[in-house]
DNA sequence: AAAAATATGTAGATTGGTCTACAGAGGGAG
DNA sequence: CTCCCTCTGTAGACCAATCTACATATTTTT
């Protein structure tokens, strides 16, 4: 695949990102990431020759990607400043776009959870990769129920997203913060 | 209103609610809604004459209340029981569902927030609500930060929901209710 | 020239919304 | 009692717009 071609699937994947993101599987239309990447309706069919589900499949395994590195990434002392650190984030980001770009993973896992298995599948996995990267931090913490407290960890990070954007208010992650601080 | 257009109502509106939680607002189409109730398309404009929007935000509405009289109406000896107890009830009603109902205003919540101001203001209130309820339940069991305690709780349920459901597991649910019990 | 990628156009279904027609219950007037 | 009018609610045809998907032709790259 030449670098034009890379370029221009780059580009359909950041338009899909995006408008997943915001408005889920079903509010994100074709059309619309066209529109945004610029790029022409043939080119999705070339390089998603899956259609929708392709792309959409693509574009959340990316951002789950994108999440775990954040949260390998970020140097932390302590579990409890790690989350501190990535609601910050998180938060920054949320705030920054005017309440549309929370979690990637979220809106489309709610939509489709249910019924369609492909993507389900892949909404699956972006959470365990997740899920699998704050248990490490945990375990190099010395907790010992790493296992149940990373995904009370990832709940809660979840959740607090969710009723941030609800809300449109950072308030619901300072919270969280502030009580997980007081907790571990 | 007579009887039978009551009826019919209450009908579009539970087809709605079902198609809502477990589809979303976009993946609730109002052919859907019309064949599932059985009632015609025109009883949905004369009974819901703002269209879409008016039938979401009242079943949202209607949601809200429900969940929040389930959380008022548990009888538990500790706020660490009721969690179990809420946890354990909208489980049950996750897994017998198939995955289709989980958290009735979560998947509207994230779609719209940030672009319909209508819809997420009702959704806001629901959340409210909850809230409040579960902060009344912490100040009567004399917990200091009631506050931060109760969007923390609600956090971690909507986490804890919203995992199970990407998983189609309950075992995200079980192991934030494990937490809860080692650490409050 | 062959392969890769772009550029449109369009098919067919589905969307939310509007429109008109009409069935039936209930109330007042003769 | 009965005729008539009104209001509630049902019923479904219809519309413009949008959706995903695909077909075909053209351009660019190697």
């Amino acid at each position: 695949m030449g670098q034009k071609g890379e370029e221009t699937r780059t580009r359909l994947l950041d338009a899909a990102s995006r408008l997943l993101e915001s408005g889920g599987y079903f509010g994100a239309g074709l059309n619309q990431v066209i529109a945004e990447s610029g790029a022409p309706r043939g080119s999705l069919y070339f390089h998603f020759p899956g259609g929708k589900d392709q792309l959409v499949s693509e574009s959340v395994r990316r951002a789950g990607r994108d999440i775990s590195a954040l949260i390998t990434g970020l140097e932390a002392t302590s579990t409890a400043d790690l989350l501190s650190q990535l609601l910050a984030v998180l938060g920054d980001r949320l705030e920054r776009s005017a309440w549309h770009q929370g979690c990637p993973v979220a809106t489309v896992a709610l939509e489709l959870s249910a019924t369609n298995d492909a993507v389900q599948q892949v909404c699956s996995e972006a959470y365990q990769s997740w899920e699998a990267a704050l248990r490490d931090q945990l375990l190099a913490d010395g907790h010992p129920d790493a296992e149940d407290l990373a995904t009370t960890v990832l709940a809660l990070i979840e959740g607090g997203l969710l009723l941030a954007r609800a809300h449109r208010s950072r308030q619901p992650l300072i919270r969280v913060s502030r009580t997980i601080k007081a907790i571990l």
